[in-house]
RNA sequence: GGGCGGUUAGCUCAGGGGUAGAGCGCCGGUUUUACACACCGGUUGUCACAGGUUCGAAUCCUGUACCGCCCA
């Protein structure tokens, strides 16, 4: 007898699959296989550290995927890899260093790279073996990272290119600074969150007297920035002095009155100092009057000499010790709570402050206007499909992009000054001299992690080489990614994968949702709700926690990672575990091929029935899987498993186990074929337990789909599809009606308190001769789903029994004499609650056709199995209100 | 301010013109030889609110309220 433990040991068994199935490479694309390619890059995660359960979700998902594919005949491409994370990874380290009481300054960049690397070899390791646990079958042998020498090469190629082109340019601007991180940020790595702040008004006075303007600014320290005051052309109020100059208090520059459509008439005083230096409303204002523009803030965040009697301080000390003098000037007019949105850099946190700075970008409309058509054109398809418009909006709205950082960690920019003659060189590979014979210094900065990422669909696969692999599978069939990311990372990788391989990244885009804890909250580690997916493995292993992540991710909404489904699932790898051990209970150690099913003709109708059962589900499971329904699939996967297959097929089936002989090896083969193709269905979502199990079944002979690779697996054995031969809407019905049958028995029993073990007569009559001739042929099967001691069906009303408990199904009666132990009050009771509700749902009906518009306009099939209701729920009302009469006589 | 999504059983969620479902929970029963992580039976709803369209609305349309997210 083959056998299997008890319990399913996930800790011990998911290691050995995982490491079996990389030995025998059945995740390795083969491009000379002859097969349909279908390739999907993963989204690299940060080599920050480790993966949380948003990972997880993006990890099984496309798991599932592309397990079914693989399946599915396909070469399936998966390829995993891991992002540099410039500022992210960067801060960590310099955490670390930070609670040695160091700088990155201490140690020099060159040191303090090589530190990053120690620390990135770490994290990738525990990123990598994560992936491992959670059983992602991606391609191990074309593992990248995007700083590995290719795709830095790949980098390098994108920036020389996009500057000849003058798509990318060098400018001082006004930039998003964070002062902590010292670098400047792209607009994406800002964060607006509200904040209660105050509005102070100030007095501005004319110059040469004569009064003031009054100006309400949330940000006083800029004014000593200001190079003009602002009001709406239309505003009657300040038409006469436009044109006039005033003082700026402390600092004493002379501020031209300036009209400006910009401002908003109707906020503070109808005047706004303009500090172009300072803020990007005022900058483009000051482009449009051209005023000067005057930092007082540094890149630390505090003021400049430009500030006067402020510089050096932080800029926050400075606003205080500002607004005191102004305060004791008689400057200050009026101070009021004010809430506004404060821009915080995305990783840390800080005030970002607005910057002139000079620093590279990307002239982005020209990208855009391409990767715009390819949706509009649906050369790349966003799933679900109401992510196109927010795609869009980005994209119209969309600025130039800032690429330069001021870090240490990251592809540094591949751009040379020299100091002789002042030129600039950018080149792909480091020049030796300058034309003029001067030294050459390479920029010190480095680019937005984001631009290479932008480049992964095509840098991981060899570009700018034009290798096989990149022929092959690009453009990758899907992406599934966060919505989160869709502007930093699938929006880039769409303007440069239409710019450098003149197609599109990714042929449909599936967005997901973001995990939250169980009542909808966002995971932080503040609330101390963050579920880390290892534990959960830890507790219930992989495939419980896939499942439960396939089950969850309905589209378009954010998944509450509940404990009840956790544990629900946790019971239904228990549930296939052990149904797997009843069936190789009966599997003998002689039988070392499976043998085919019989043919369904000459099988009873419970081998028919899940038959047709199970080739339907295979049809299912496709259609919800090829529009992502992750949750229907699994839905599916876990109803028919468990009610269908568990509760009633294998209950029915025991009998014919248990009397041996070709009758039982006849179950044998029906009960294996089934509970194989169930198995193989369920792979994608919990691969490791369906291995496990795979694993002791006989193989079935010869039919060649399961082992199509180098080694035995389930994992490339072939996914299940439709029988068209086991289709049979017949044994449907008849299932349906024993199933009815049984369960009006169980319930009686179940109200009257019969016990389990006590057998009882039952004796069904009223059924129409079809359904009677089906009763009598099947007598078994209900007889022990209903602890039946004998079921006769009668042709004749038989005499009333006095302790007979009569219930209706399906318009005929089922008798369940019960001797001696019915309360008829109770079951009289219990008939007439079930008559009322009879009444109302057939005054419904009958009201509905009552309707002449309903007759007239309804569809005919709806008219008609209205009228079949109507009839049936009147047969029964009739048949119950005589049960009731007898029950009150 | 603009956009997107949500509001369905105690909880987590499906459904999406023909009169409401799943899992968990809850109540009652059961050591039936795969499984007590089980089996059997039962209970549970003004489908947020207000209008409209329709023979018929939880479902479509409009508006309101509340919750969440994104962008400015």
């Amino acid at each position: 007898m083959r056998e299997l433990t008890k319990v399913f040991e996930h800790a011990a068994v998911d290691p050995r699959w995982y490491a079996y199935w990389e030995e025998i490479g059945a995740f390795r694309a083969d491009p000379e296989s002859g097969r349909p390619p279908f390739s999907m890059v993963l989204p690299p995660p940060n080599v920050t550290g480790w993966l949380h359960i948003g990972h997880a979700l993006n990890q099984t998902l496309p798991d599932v995927v592309a397990r079914w594919k693989r399946m599915n005949g396909h070469d399936v491409l998966w390829l995993p890899g891991t992002d540099h994370a410039g500022i992210a990874t960067q801060n960590v380290v310099e955490k670390q260093l930070a609670a040695e009481g160091k700088s990155r300054h201490d140690l020099g960049r060159e040191a303090f790279e090589a530190r990053v690397w120690e620390w990135v070899a770490k994290s990738r390791g525990t990123i990598t073996s994560q992936m491992r646990k959670l059983g992602s079958s991606v391609d191990w042998s074309r593992e990248r990272f995007t700083l590995d020498e290719s795709l830095s090469r790949a980098v390098r190629r994108v920036f020389v290119t996009l500057y000849e082109d003058d798509l990318i340019y060098r400018a001082k601007y006004l930039v998003s600074w964070c002062p902590r991180c010292r670098t400047a940020l792209s607009d994406l790595e800002v964060a607006h969150a509200p904040a209660r702040g105050r509005l102070y008004h100030i007095r501005y006075p004319y110059t040469g007297g004569g009064g003031a303007i009054t100006v309400a600014t949330t940000r006083p320290e800029t004014m000593l920035g200001d190079t003009a005051v602002a009001v709406h052309p239309g505003d009657e109020r300040y038409a006469a002095v436009v044109g006039r100059t005033l003082t700026l208090p402390v600092i004493g520059r002379a501020l031209p009155v300036i009209a400006d459509d910009f401002v908003d008439p109707a906020f503070g005083t109808g005047a706004v100092k303009v500090t172009p230096a300072h803020d990007p409303n005022d900058f483009a204002m000051g482009e449009r009057h051209r005023l000067d523009r005057v930092s007082v803030i540094d890149e630390d965040g505090r003021m400049t000499p430009e500030a006067g009697p402020y510089a050096g301080q932080d800029r926050f000390a400075a606003r205080k010790a500002l607004v005191a003098r102004l305060e004791a000037d008689g400057l200050l007019v009026g101070v009021e709570d004010h809430e506004h949105a404060v821009g915080q850099c995305q990783r840390c946190s800080t005030v970002v402050e607005p910057l002139l700075s000079t620093q590279w970008f990307v002239r982005i409309e020209p990208l855009a206007k391409r990767a715009l058509a390819a949706v509009a054109d649906h050369d790349t398809r966003f799933a679900p499909d109401n992510w196109t418009r927010t795609y869009n909006e980005w994209m119209t709205n969309i600025h130039d992009w800032c690429i330069s950082r001021q870090l240490w960690w990251g592809h540094r920019i591949p751009a040379w000054y020299c100091d002789a003659c002042g030129k600039l060189r950018v080149a792909e590979e480091a020049p030796d001299a300058c034309g003029c014979g001067g030294a050459l210094r390479q920029d010190t900065d480095v680019l937005d992690t984001w631009f290479s990422s932008g480049l992964w669909p095509f840098s991981t696969l060899g570009w700018p080489d034009e290798t096989a692999d990149l022929a092959r599978y690009y453009p990758t069939s899907l992406l599934i990614t966060a919505h989160d990311i869709i502007f930093f990372w699938v929006a880039r990788m769409m303007m440069l994968g239409l710019r450098f391989k003149q197609d599109v990244p990714f042929r449909t885009v599936y967005v997901t949702s973001l995990v939250r804890d169980e009542h909808g909250r966002k995971m932080s580690k503040s609330k101390g709700n963050v579920v880390d997916p290892l534990e959960v493995m830890g507790e219930i292993g992989a495939d419980a926690f896939r499942f439960t992540l396939a089950a969850l991710a309905s589209p378009g909404m954010d998944i509450s990672l509940s404990e009840g489904r956790l544990r629900a699932y946790r019971q239904f790898i228990n549930k296939i575990w052990n149904a797997s051990r009843f069936v190789l209970m009966h599997v003998p150690d002689t039988l070392s091929e499976r043998p085919a099913p019989p043919p369904s003709e000459t099988l009873d109708v419970i081998h028919r029935w899940m038959l047709h059962r199970v080739s339907d589900l295979a049809g299912e499971i496709d259609d919800a899987l090829t529009r992502f329904r992750f949750d229907v699939a699994a839905d599916r996967l876990y109803h028919v498993f468990w009610h269908e297959y568990a509760d009633w097929y294998i209950e029915l089936v025991k009998p014919e186990l248990q009397a041996g002989g070709a009758e039982c090896e006849r179950a044998v083969a029906v009960l294996l074929e089934v509970h194989d193709r169930l198995l193989r269905m369920l792979h994608p979502f919990i691969p490791f337990v369906t291995e496990e199990v795979w694993q002791v079944l006989p193989p079935r002979a010869g039919d060649g789909t399961d082992s199509p690779g180098s080694g035995r697996t389930i994992t490339l054995s072939a996914f299940p599809a439709p029988v068209e031969a086991w289709k049979d809407a017949d044994a449907v019905a008849t299932m349906g009606l024993l199933q009815d049958v049984v369960t009006a028995v169980r319930t009686v029993r179940s109200e009257w308190g019969v016990p389990p073990a006590q057998k009882i007569d039952v004796l069904v009559h009223g059924a129409d001769a079809a359904t009677a001739a089906t009763l009598r042929r099947h007598p078994g099967h209900v007889t022990r789903l209903a602890g039946l001691a004998r079921l006769e069906v009668a042709a004749e009303a038989p005499r009333a029994a006095p302790d007979t408990v009569r219930r209706v199904v399906r318009g005929f009666e089922v008798h369940v004499p019960l001797a001696g132990i019915v309360d008829r009050t109770k079951e009289a009771d219990r008939v007439a609650r079930e008559l009322a509700r009879l009444t109302k749902q057939r005054g419904g009906l009958q009201a509905r056709l009552a309707n002449p518009a309903f007759l007239e306009r309804a569809d005919p099939d709806v008219v008609r199995d209205t009228r079949n209701q109507e009839a049936e729920v009147g047969r029964r009302q009739e048949k119950l209100e005589q049960i009731l009469a007898e029950l009150g006589s």
